[in-house]
DNA sequence: CAATTTATGGCAACCGGTTGACAAAACTAG
DNA sequence: CTAGTTTTGTCAACCGGTTGCCATAAATTG
């Protein structure tokens, strides 16, 4: 009994049950080998090399492994080859619908191809945000930034160690997933246009987010070619909240119409507005952007720029997916358009009687 | 050159760059221990088991990890320890905003307990949940499942693997956090009754839905209670369109308010009604369930029991963590409580002119 | 100060796969 | 029928940690 073992001398004993929580556990490629008469290392290849194995061993093996309800072990596969069949999605707030259907994006496409998603929030905090990016690193094979907030530097670190794809933001280098403000905008401005209106306002969300000034852009691009005249003004926080509080200013303004930096801050700028006895659209047009969930819950219902998030989000995860797969472009931007959702808060101004 | 390696005689290297996908890769516990100058296994001892090397060794061996940046991989621990500091959560639809809450009250707990969130989604579907399931047992520690759809006999089945709570439903045998629907509906319904309804119709989500059952039970007892009149209807899926579709049985029940089994039905229905030409809440009073992100957009904002769907994701995930640590019951529920936000798409009904 | 206990670090096996090198077997061609 | 290829399976090392067992060093005790 307490001679040296002797690991040759297997004893024909079935597949092991060993460790485990409670002594229940699953089988492993040398179980599948033992009963399919062949080495383990047979058994590795079968399953995951097509072709290099025979079929007669393939379909003993494979027999094997159902008889024995054969499952690899993800952690055994990941460390020599450093393959995880994960990858990691960042977003700045969980809560903020903006990321939902990103999120979805992802999630579905990961499912798709075999993959597992893995969720972190950064909390709007750059710093979270890199510490959140850095943990992950290190258990998936590739990451996926929804609006980042860290700087370029950052991402680009990132991108250097594994493959990085950014959805919002364009980082020089790195491979990104954009909306492209410009259809959409020229179509909310032109209508705009169309209906009267002549000096428009934008409020802006948060000076770190890159998205906001392209919307910017677009919004002064949109408005000089159609000669109306353009206003910017500053949001707090872009929430519902946020949009509340910028009501004041928007008034002040003298704008007739405004577009916002999102749909949450229309949303609360709508509200604010009304409760002051400002009728939307007859006394101010208001238009959102990225056509989140509930834009349409609203009396009236919100019109706004839409963004094709699930769009991104599953774009991102394709483009990320062909990346590590040794396929798909390293670097550039891939465009996503946007459009023009028109509901009941922009119209035409009704004169004041 | 050609001669067989000598492993024994390292090679007084720095830290080894070997694989990773090109070149760079990060210093192991054996990187560590040459610096330290101590043996591998101390390392490890060092860094996972506190007070089992000596203080001067545990300096030695922080100081030269923090000088090589090293990092543990999460797999090799995995390995031989099957712990791998993850956990997965499992929701129905990922852009039903009734998770949303749940998903980051768990991921915040995840965060915070130093756990990794792994997120998948069964498209209201048994069978992909179940496969998800079975697909996340290999990766992940413990399950959270938010209102499974598979039976309770599958549930056990998983539970008997490897820790699981459930979220929205009681399962015999598994823990469970469930929002206690008493308190919030007898609310409701005592409000109701005070505005003098005599009739409630009760719009009964999927069949599968354990919840909607329950919800169910809770709006007979307090209408038994308070003596009004109640009537279930059903509906065909608990969405805005599925609540659209309710609105001509509602009208024809007879009922002067309606609960319905979730927000989403209620906000249907209540855009339904409203494009009819009925006020809410002047003739039909409406109640929803859960108080989703965006159940104040409507017009009127929509009265409605909330489940603290953050507490619940963060109560299950604190469980898990719990059971995970060999701490807190193997079974048993954790109710929460739930309680009516009266807003504007409840009250008195005004009487026909 | 010797004897005994306790604290500490090293050795080596192990977790469950993957993979390069190689030998045996099967097949092809001359 | 044999030499040359190609196919198929085996061996053994390796990925990067963890851990039981043991020897030694240090601390405690009589």
């Amino acid at each position: 009994m307490t001679e040296p073992k002797t690991p040759d001398a297997a004893p024909p004993a079935g597949p092991s049950k060993k460790h485990g929580r409670d002594g229940k556990s699953s089988a492993t490629i040398y179980d599948v080998a033992r009963v399919a008469g062949v080495n383990a290392s047979t058994v590795s290849r079968a399953l995951s090399k097509p072709g290099r194995v025979s079929p007669k061993t393939q379909k003993l093996i494979e027999d094997a492994a159902a008889e024995l309800n054969y499952q690899v072990n993800p952690f055994a596969r990941a460390l020599p080859t450093g393959k995880t069949n994960t990858f990691g999605l960042i977003v700045a707030d969980i809560t903020n619908p903006t990321f939902f259907d990103i999120i979805r994006g992802a999630q579905t496409t990961a499912t798709d191809r075999d993959y597992t998603l893995v969720l972190a929030e950064s909390a709007e905090s750059p710093a979270t945000e890199l510490i959140a990016a850095r943990r992950l690193m290190a258990t998936v094979d590739g990451l996926i930034l929804a609006s980042p907030r860290m700087d370029d530097d950052n991402i680009r670190a990132l991108a250097r160690d594994k493959p990085v794809v950014v959805i919002n933001r364009e980082v020089e280098g790195v491979p990104c997933v954009v909306p492209d403000v410009h259809k959409g905008i020229s179509e909310a401005v032109r209508s705009l246009a169309a209906n009267g209106h002549q000096k428009v306002a934008y409020v802006a969300g948060p000076p770190e987010s890159w998205m906001s000034e392209r919307r910017w852009e677009g919004v002064q691009a949109a408005c000089d070619w159609a000669r109306l005249e353009s206003v910017r003004l500053e949001s707090s926080k872009p929430t519902v909240d946020g949009g509340r509080q910028t009501a004041r200013e928007v008034r002040a303004s003298g704008a007739t119409a405004v577009l916002t930096y999102n749909d949450l801050l229309a949303i609360g700028l709508m509200r604010e507005l009304q409760a002051a006895g400002i009728a939307v659209p007859d006394q101010i047009s208001i238009v959102g952007f990225d056509d989140i969930f509930g834009a349409d819950f609203t009396t009236p219902p919100l019109t706004t720029v839409r963004s094709p998030l699930g769009e991104c989000g599953a774009g991102a995860a394709t483009r990320l997916l062909d990346l590590l797969h040794g396929r798909g472009e390293p670097a550039g931007t891939l465009s996503v358009e946007t459009e023009l959702v028109l509901r009941g808060s922009s119209g035409r101004t009704v004169p004041v009687r």
